[in-house]
DNA sequence: CCAATTTACTAGATCGTTCTATCAATCGAT
DNA sequence: ATCGATTGATAGAACGATCTAGTAAATTGG
């Protein structure tokens, strides 16, 4: 096999001077198009297998001024919801021939805005934005204007972007309707932050079950953290501190719900039995802890899925399409709010 | 705010016209060197904000024939080790101002071969790859030999290439060794692929330390199964239904062993009591689990970040280096094997 | 057999940036 | 004054692909 000589990388030229023909010539053998005969295109592909060429998309791209890429930047890698939807966003894009680069903004608006640009700088066409907390609302209209964009799983207020997200409101509805079904009374919301425009929903959710049964609200019910296994673990501790301990808790999301049946374990109370745990996603993990988590259910590769769909309909369609989506969001009783075998027995 | 006319987006040469200075100024601005003096460089500045220019890597890129952007392949991007594997390799590059793009192979090889060539092709400078399943030793090496490439977590049998990698041997051995100071005589090792390396060297250490205690190996003890959570709960399904049971399992790795319990508990076993498991990789949920999960701990930031290293000596020493890093791999004692309060009680 | 079409192939311009010269001032220092 | 540095700025050639507009030969068809 030859070897590149280290100094300069082979391009079509020494292709096409290998082989004995143009440039055009190789570029057509390239991209596989008509309009060179069958011998000619032999040797070009002869040529290439020898010299180890390797295609130079960007020389391409600079050309053609569209490339194929298109940017994915998640704000929490390590929580398996947001790999998995990552995972769906990838296959939906790659079967639609395009390129997609993941990056972990950690939750840091500021490596996001870095993110952004630099992806904006290499090309990329599109970008699919599950933003980080405190994301402004403002740079992203202004982004969204000049730029194919898609929020992904959070909305953030104010913003006028095309968007992925699910049933928060109807999903923790129904999750809260359950745990009044069951006879809880003192129900908490677990987990979260404040500003986050997905936890508003879901509190929404919340809030409408309860006061449709005539409960008061209660804001110390409400408490704040991150939405991370340790905000968890963190929001639970604190609200079994409180005077009034809750029966049933509702929690942000499944990752949150995770951590915060660690902190009741830690009390020494059974969950399922002590304490009723509702999360939300439905993660991998849910099903697998003990007890097993009830959960509302969000197809995490659906979301994928459609976010792509609506960024290549701003891709191809120009600046015109402007939709959203918004993924259902079905309740999965399982049995950490008691016994999936002997359900609402106190009826 | 001035709109971009959308037919053409804005270059060097529109920012130049307008600030009334040459294309090589406005690159020396954008690239802050010295040799335009102050006043120009602010009417470049000026222009740049009011055009909304993006600066276009690609074309640069070309022109200096060298890029900063480095690949990394992800064969599993849903099992969290690897997830928090490509977050720490991502850190370390980028504080190095390398961006690196992140793509998930699922654990297809012909997936991982499109991507490989896909991140050439995008300029890619170098490439972190976690490889998948039944990768190809000679395509590896004849890869390396083109390119600046490192492995990470799995070596590939008959692949000469810089590696970071950890203690798999020697930690297997470890905990083997635990479960038999803990009275254990028949012990299981839990899934992983025959053919992959990772799973030779443990069980290599799982081996070598039963033979120490004079205990003979029984090759239906070693149960094979894909390195996922459903594979664990598969591995450890067949070993209850052997007519001897095994009383410990060392599990491939920590989705395995989560898997395994999943299994176990099904079957009425209370693990930590009935039945010991250990785990490799200590990822967050372990700590989290019921019980909390005996586990080989290694440091998967560590090892991104050893990876990152050896692949930027490679890029900026040329093709000399092919170093490799061996991570630690210590035993983290939990429950999963019998109270931590009372252990050794046999003796 | 000649015009019209198709096929095989190519030279040169082009994409947006950086690099290599080169040039005209300005500034000290001889 | 004159020479050499230093500074500020610039024109034109790259980088590696694609596109446009064309040419020469082969094929069709009446």
């Amino acid at each position: 096999m030859l070897q590149n000589t280290e100094k300069r990388n082979v391009t079509i030229v020494d292709i096409a001077r290998v082989a004995n023909v143009s440039r055009a010539a190789v570029s057509l053998v390239l991209r596989s198009r008509p309009g060179v005969g069958a011998e000619a295109r032999a040797r070009v592909l002869g040529a290439m297998r020898d010299l180890g060429y390797v295609y130079n998309r960007g020389a391409a791209n600079l050309r053609q001024s569209r490339s194929s890429v298109v940017g994915m930047i998640i704000n929490d890698l390590s929580n398996p919801f947001f790999a998995q939807l990552a995972i769906g966003i990838e296959r939906a894009l790659s079967i639609s021939g395009y390129m997609p680069f993941i990056a972990n903004s950690a939750e840091s608006v500021v490596r996001q805005k870095d993110l952004v640009r630099s992806m904006r700088e290499h090309g990329a066409v599109g970008l699919i934005l599950c933003p980080a907390l405190e994301t402004d609302a403002k740079a992203l209209n202004e982004l969204s204007a000049a730029f194919p964009l898609v929020v992904a799983v959070r909305r953030i207020a104010g913003a006028r972007v095309a968007a992925a997200v699910s049933e928060n409101e109807l999903g923790a509805h129904r999750a809260t309707q359950h745990l009044l079904a069951l006879g809880h009374r003192r129900i908490a919301f677990i987990g979260g932050r404040l500003t986050a425009i997905v936890r508003k929903d879901r509190v929404a959710g919340y809030r409408a079950a309860l006061e449709n049964d005539g409960i008061a609200l209660d804001p110390l019910l409400e408490v704040e953290s991150m939405p991370t296994r340790v905000g968890g673990v963190d929001a639970m501790s604190a609200a079994l501190a409180m005077a009034e301990r809750p029966t049933a808790c509702l929690c942000f999301n499944d990752v949150v719900a995770l951590g915060a049946m660690i902190a009741a374990q830690r009390h020494g109370l059974k969950v399922g039995d002590d304490l009723a745990i509702v999360g939300f996603d439905d993660i991998a993990e849910a099903s697998l802890a003990t007890p097993p988590l009830t959960t509302v259910a969000v197809d995490a590769e659906a979301l994928g899925e459609h976010a792509a769909r609506l960024l290549l309909d701003q891709i191809r369609g120009g600046a015109a399409a402007a939709g959203s989506y918004i993924g259902d969001a079905q309740l999965v009783v399982r049995e950490s709010c008691g016994s999936n075998a002997q359900p609402r027995a106190w009826q």
